[in-house]
DNA sequence: CTTGACACCGAACACTTGTTCGTGTAGAAT
DNA sequence: ATTCTACACGAACAAGTGTTCGGTGTCAAG
C-alpha cells in the first residue's frame, strides 16, 4: 500500500522554478575562463544594451591578450554557445542554447513583470470539483512544465509569492460559477476563513477537492456550490488546506 | 438630441494601439530624417541585438556624411530620445521615452509572446449583462488606457487580431456563469451563430448588452442566461453584433 | 625523449567607427 | 540687405576594435 501524502504544490512549484544550466552530457564542462566569459557577456548585454568588445572581455576576465579572448570565443562558438559576425565591432551574440543557462525567458518575463506588473503562474495540474478522488504522487505530470498563465499583477492584489494554477474537473462548484474545465489561480494558504473557496487534501483516502470551507463546531464542512450535492464533514486533523482560489479563468470559444 | 451610434470598440482599440510618438506640445515634430533614424535604430536593435554604427545609420537613411548623422543624433539626444556613450563603438541607446513610441511594452511582450506565446488584451470598458442601457460616446473613459490583461496565447486559440476586454455589469448571464464584475475577453465579430455569447448594440435607444444570440425566423432573439429574465426580440436591422466572448475571468479574492 | 594538442601570450596590422573641422544652402528674422 | 539658425556635406583624423602571426608553456600519449 502506498504511503499517503498531500499533493505537494509547493514542491512542484519549486521544481518548476529551479531550472539550472543544463550541461551537455557528452561534452566536458566549459573551462572556468569560458564560463566567466559567458557570464560577463550576458551581464554586459543586460546592463548596456550592447555586446562587449574583445578588449572589454579580456579586461573583465583577466586575459591580457586579444588573441586569447579570440581563441576562447572560438571555442564557445564551436560549442554552439555564441555566434560572431566577422569584421564588425561588437559582433558577438549569445545563442538560444547559451541563453537557456541564463533562463532568458524567465529573465525577460521578470523584466517585463517589473515594467508592466505581470506574473507568470504555472499550470500545475488538476483539481476536482466533485466527489473527492484519490490523487497519485505523479498528479503533476498531467501538464507540460511550460504550461503557464501570464496575468497582470493589478488583477491579483497581493500577488507576491507562489501562485499556481489548477484545471477544474467536475461541476460541484457550479453555483460558485466554477465549471468543469475552468482554470483556477491559487495562492498557497494553510488556513481558511468561512466561505472561502479552497483546495483541500483529505488524508483518509488520499483525496483532494475544491470546496467552500467552513469551521463548524469541532468539524470542518466542505460545501459544494451545487444544490444536487451534499456537503462533506471531516475532522480538522484529516484536512489540509492547500490554497485559496484567487481567480477563475474560462475559455468559452 | 445627440446622434445615436454604436459604442465603437474598434475605434477604441485602434486608439489604444496607435500610440504614435508622443509629441511634446511645446516642441515641433521630428524631421522625417530623424524619425527614420529612430525607426532604423529600433529595428536594427531588434534584429541584431546591438545598436547600429553611425555609418550603418547613414547608409540606411541615405545620409552620405557621418557628420550629418552625428548632427541628427545630437538633435535626438537633445530631445531626450537617445543617449550616447562617447568614444565607444555602437554607443547609442534609445531612452525610455523614445521606446514609448515603439510601445516597448507591447514590443517586449510581443517578443516574449513569441517565446512564451502570450497576448496583451486591453480592458476597454464595461458591458451590461442585464437590461440594455443607454451608452454615451464616452463610455470608454471608464478605464485607464494602460489597463490590460496579459493572457497566454495557448489559452486563446486563434488569438490573432484585435482582442479586447470588457467588464461585466449586471447578472443577466449568470446561468452562463458570467457574473457582475467579471471580465470578458472579446474577439471582434460582426455576425453570430445561434447560441454564441456576444456583445450587441441596439440602435433603438442606443443601448448595448451581452446576451446569447439566436436567429429566429425574421427576428433576432437575445437570450439572457438568467431564468428570471425575458429574452429580447429585435429586428435584425436594429442590432449590431460587435464581438464574441472568448474567455471569462473572475477575481474571487 | 619526442610529439601533438591545447591554452596562452605580445605585437602588429587592418579595418571599423566616432569626432571634429571647414564649408555651403535655404529660409526666417531683423 | 544682412544676420542668424537649421540643416546639410566631404574630408581628415583619432580612437576603437577585430584579426593574424609567430611564439611559449604544459600535459598526455606514444
Amino acid at each position: 500500500m502506498s504511503d499517503f501524502c498531500a499533493p505537494d504544490y509547493q514542491t512542484a512549484l519549486v521544481r518548476y522554478r529551479s531550472k539550472g544550466l543544463g550541461l551537455m552530457k557528452t561534452q566536458k564542462p566549459l573551462s572556468k575562463r569560458q564560463q566567466s566569459i559567458l557570464d560577463y557577456i550576458w551581464d554586459y548585454i543586460q546592463d548596456s544594451g550592447r555586446p562587449p568588445t574583445i578588449r572589454e572581455i579580456g579586461a573583465a576576465v583577466k586575459i591580457s591578450s586579444t588573441s586569447v579572448v579570440n581563441y576562447n570565443l572560438t571555442k564557445l562558438k564551436e560549442r554552439g554557445l555564441l555566434e560572431r559576425d566577422a569584421e564588425v565591432s561588437r559582433g558577438l551574440r549569445l545563442t538560444e542554447r547559451a541563453m537557456e543557462a541564463y533562463d532568458t525567458v524567465s529573465s525577460t518575463i521578470a523584466s517585463v513583470v517589473e515594467s508592466v506588473r505581470m506574473v507568470k503562474v504555472p499550470l500545475l495540474g488538476n483539481i476536482v470539483a466533485g466527489e473527492p478522488i484519490e490523487v497519485g504522487n505523479s498528479d503533476f505530470s498531467t501538464f507540460d512544465e511550460d504550461d503557464a498563465i501570464e496575468l497582470s499583477v493589478n488583477m491579483l492584489p497581493d500577488a507576491k509569492g507562489n501562485l499556481y494554477a489548477l484545471k477544474v474537473s467536475g461541476d460541484s462548484m457550479i453555483d460558485a460559477m466554477v465549471n468543469d474545465g475552468d482554470i483556477v489561480i491559487m495562492r498557497p494558504q494553510a488556513t481558511a476563513r468561512n466561505g472561502e473557496m479552497v483546495a483541500v487534501w483529505l488524508s483518509p483516502g488520499d483525496t483532494t477537492t475544491l470546496k467552500h470551507f467552513y469551521h463548524e463546531g469541532s468539524r470542518i464542512r466542505l460545501q459544494p456550490a451545487n444544490p444536487t450535492m451534499e456537503p462533506i464533514y471531516v475532522d480538522p486533523a484529516e484536512v489540509t488546506v492547500q490554497g485559496k482560489v484567487m481567480m477563475v479563468l474560462r475559455q468559452t470559444a
